[in-house]
DNA sequence: TTACATGCAAACGGTTTGCAGGGGA
DNA sequence: TCCCCTGCAAACCGTTTGCATGTAA
């Protein structure tokens, strides 16, 4: 069973513990959730959905991450360009790398982050519950890209 | 010549340069920008203009943040409450921290981070040119509040 | 069989835009 | 005087909601 199996495994458990249901369509967004690694707005999850269920409408995507995000089953981003976007593969914080040019999202690691995290509780009035870190920048494609045309 | 005034002074600097005009209703954005630390939305931005021009129309705050997040002079925030947040205070990055209770937004220290974002720059293939840092939790009066209820 | 999910369409709220009139420089 | 800015209102767009119908369990 590979990890977006499991993943999606995963969920539906969670969501027959809460009385549920499993209907297609919802298999169909918690795939598309699972399988994606781009950090999907609502729209863009509705339109792979769309490819298996032409019938799906927007209105059930939203329901449906609605009902994921109050389970803690995904995070959401603002990242100011209109729409909100969704990490249902792994909705535990982690930074984000946002490409100032192509807009696309990563996930970038910083081994640093997890010591910082656990000094920034430590004497503090103010209790930290989640630190979210997001790195604005210029991916390495549209790096090159930009070599290329002053060439 | 105190802090807030020394900002004022600075925004109109740099309109002037862009050949933009100081109009009433401008100046009184930038001192509410100039002067606020609670990182306000154009709604409270606009509320405390009328204040003093109470003619002013949204319309004209959304066109001059526009201007002024164009040319640099502040930053806007996405924390998912439906509406940006501002600060044009302070327009380079530093860390927030957001109450999850009372959605208050405050400046925190974070000293470790200068170091971090050094580090973060060298020997990756993106280029970083901001990181943006969000801390979630629950502020010190709201946690008061909690244990008082409690007991 | 029955309560919950779907899908349509209308409503909602923050933001943007067009345009006629007003006012800085 | 000239052109930019203002303010009104309509448009826009992502998101939410109400409700009749459909369907998983």
């Amino acid at each position: 069973m590979n990890t977006v199996e499991t993943r999606v495994q995963g969920l539906v458990e969670k969501l027959r513990q809460q009385d549920c249901r499993i209907t297609p369509q919802r298999l169909a967004i918690l795939y598309t959730l699972a399988a994606s690694h781009n950090h999907p707005s609502v729209d863009q999850i509705f339109e792979k959905v769309k490819g298996d269920f032409p019938t799906t409408s927007i209105a059930t995507v939203y329901k449906t991450i609605s009902l994921l995000k109050g389970m803690g089953e995904l995070i959401e981003f603002s990242f100011g360009d209109g729409s909100n976007h969704y990490d249902g593969r792994d909705p535990s914080p982690h930074p984000h790398f946002i490409c100032q040019v192509c807009r696309r999202i990563d996930d970038i690691d910083i081994p640093e982050l997890a010591h910082l995290s656990h000094h920034l509780v430590e004497g503090r009035d103010y209790r930290i519950n989640a630190l979210h870190v997001n790195a604005w920048g210029i991916c390495p494609a549209c790096q090159a890209a930009a070599k290329q045309k002053k060439a």
